[in-house]
DNA sequence: TTAACCTTGTGAACTCTTTCACAATTATGA
DNA sequence: TCATAATTGTGAAAGAGTTCACAAGGTTAA
């Protein structure tokens, strides 16, 4: 497939946002120039992104707000359902089992690991908690195919690596920690102390 | 100031990242080169990031450790201390307020608001919720700098306008909305459906 | 002190991303 | 049916970000 970079992923996932809420409100037609607008983007970009994946629009209308949704989702493998499981059942762990948006949206968690003895075998939001022992075996038969890591950060790596053992290819990682992947697996890392590291910056150097 | 990129920002925390630990094993200097291999990136790119910044190298020699931690510390304002005020206190709320590294770092979480009846008043982690309608003068009188907004994505945006009526110049949003703010805030948002979105992305094209 | 070596800092070249600009195509209203 | 208006899709141009390449300057060891 033609290159396509991390930022139009990215957008892509906007446009789908704005779609949804676009049909919602009983919007039947968009044109690049409103869906630029509503995102902050230029339409001309907004084109580019889509005419990266084929050619939805009709000239002198704009898009078709379902038709483009669908064909949105289906460029990012949102029509499909994804097995997920989670390891670490801590704060961050708990707080996204217990968020009902990423099953609506396909991602269903089916299993979940911890190394405290005093969580395994709980049910936690009608899953039980398994044993991290167990990890490879259990991801292998369950045929998972996205794991998301919320251990501590010095657990993280070695994790990650049992996880790549059972053959997984994509990881979303909460650890703040440096973790190194064999190159197909696609690891994607959540820093949330970054994420305010750029606030303090913006904060010195705007002001 | 001269342009610094998104991306020369984040690298620039995980360089500190990285001389924390350098820091912590003993190493006295590091090399442009050395730094790159640990980060998987270029000796050029490394140079140059920091040298939008000043000279703080030593030819044949690199970086000392400390020194360079420093300086990239008061680059990013981590030198300092920040008052932060979090809005709701749910999942993702009570996640963060219970996470220790923020306050190492000099995120320190001063200020707590709901608008549920059964959580205003009582005390999470040795701070009292406060009722989210008394935002404006609260954030003026504690002084705060930052605000998280961890409410539903619903009640977001009429949440960060009362925010920006108080005066707050930067936002680290966990809701998934689309959210407007007037230019001289800066509003960064975390939106993890997107990285899954990402990762189901990755997952169809690339195999 | 000197020679060999190493590493920075930075213009220039290169690559990737965004924006421009317009032909092509479709919608719409007289 | 036709003229006018709207909007797409896309090469070309412009702009940003990354890497190259090397002079300048510092280290190290004899
Ligand atoms: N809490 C936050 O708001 C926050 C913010 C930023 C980053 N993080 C990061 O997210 C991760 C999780 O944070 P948290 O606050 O939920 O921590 P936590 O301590 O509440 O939860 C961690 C969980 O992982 C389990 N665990 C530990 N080692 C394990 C292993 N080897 N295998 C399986 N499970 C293991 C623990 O038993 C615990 O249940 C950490 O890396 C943390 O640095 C958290
Ligand atoms: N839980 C997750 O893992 C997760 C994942 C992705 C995104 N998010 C997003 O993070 C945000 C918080 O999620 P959550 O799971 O913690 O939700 P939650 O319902 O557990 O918590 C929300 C909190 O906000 C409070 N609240 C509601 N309206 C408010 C208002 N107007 N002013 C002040 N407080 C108000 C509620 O009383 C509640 O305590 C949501 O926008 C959600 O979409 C959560």
């Amino acid at each position: 497939m033609r290159k396509v970079s991390e930022s139009t992923v990215k957008r892509l996932s906007r446009y789908y946002r704005v779609l949804r809420l676009l049909e919602k409100e009983g919007y039947v037609t968009v044109s690049s120039k409103e869906l630029a607008k509503i995102e902050k983007l230029t339409p001309a970009q907004v084109r580019k992104d889509l005419s990266l994946f084929g050619s939805f629009g009709t000239r002198g209308l704009g898009y078709k707000v379902l038709e483009l949704k669908e064909k949105i989702a289906s460029i990012l493998g949102l029509d499909k359902t994804w097995k997920v499981a989670l390891i670490g059942v801590g704060n961050v762990g708990s707080a996204l089992v217990s968020y009902k948006e990423f099953a609506k949206q396909g991602f269903l968690i089916k299993l979940l690991f911890d190394n405290d003895q005093r969580k395994i075998g709980k049910n936690h939001k009608g899953i039980i908690i398994k044993d991290v022992k167990d990890l490879v075996k259990e991801l292998k038969e369950s045929k998972i195919e996205m794991v998301i890591i919320a251990v501590p950060a010095d657990q993280a790596q070695k994790v990650v690596d049992q996880v790549v053992k059972a053959g997984i290819r994509t990881i979303l990682n909460f650890a703040p920690a440096n973790i190194k992947v064999p190159d197909q697996v696609f690891l994607r890392t959540v820093n949330m102390a970054m994420e305010l590291e750029h606030l303090s910056f913006a904060l010195i150097n705007q002001i």
